[in-house]
DNA sequence: CAGACGTATCGAAGATTGTCAATGAAAGAA
DNA sequence: TTCTTTCATTGACAATCTTCGATACGTCTG
């Protein structure tokens, strides 16, 4: 969280609905759109993506082990996801616990679909 | 091209049709599909395929000004674009002309519904 | 309170990536 | 043939990214 919390995602452009492949990006456009698919980018953020997708509310926890990687690097890894409002965390306690946003998937998928 | 040309698209694992969210990826998996992702994962790719789609039968040559890169790289990105099998390269006389793989755009835009 | 636990942040090492000048290769024009 | 044009490749550098150990922070337990 570099801003105020792992769920602000920068909306100074609106990302709306038309394809790419409807009209010539602008490059702040194409700047924030390529944060989404950069963060998707990733072998470790996907699988860990498709792991918060197959449980709700996944705490941070579970994923060390499956994923073989360090606790910070999980760490680094979700809070880029969740600055891609892909995911959001939940702080319960002690724990975090993670679930991926339906709807900033869709826009993505509505990118790419022409 | 690495391999053979611009053109080939490994193929060692098939990324299919289920999305990201039915089901955890395995780690050659993530690293295919992560493959697609990373290559729309940059505002300079993101405006040259969307400049692609917008023309059928675009050449390389249009997309220097334009995007404000030196001609090297933009035949680095439409290198990449190409490996992930996003766009495929007509080479006809001087020319090379480029359109996109909505089929493979389609595939990307699967992966992320759920 | 002190200790254990889950997570975030810091700092640094190593790998990867984006960029361009220089060069090469292939095709048409003169 | 020689010159020009279009695109790919090479080599180099700076910026960014991935990773992890060390450390700090907040929370629960005893």
């Amino acid at each position: 969280m570099s801003k105020r919390s792992a769920e602000v995602v920068d909306e100074s452009v609106v990302v709306c609905c038309s394809p790419l492949t409807a009209e010539v990006l602008s490059e702040a456009e194409a700047r924030e759109v390529a944060l989404i698919f950069a963060a998707l980018g990733d072998p470790v953020r996907l699988r860990l993506l498709s792991m918060i997708a197959a449980t709700e509310e996944a705490c941070s926890c579970n994923f060390e082990g499956p994923l073989g990687k360090s606790q910070p690097t999980v760490s680094h890894h979700t809070r880029i996801l969740a600055e891609a409002g892909l995911i959001v965390g939940d702080k319960r306690g002690r724990w975090t616990y993670w679930r991926t946003v339906p709807e900033r998937l869709e826009l993505a998928a509505r990118l790419l679909r022409s």
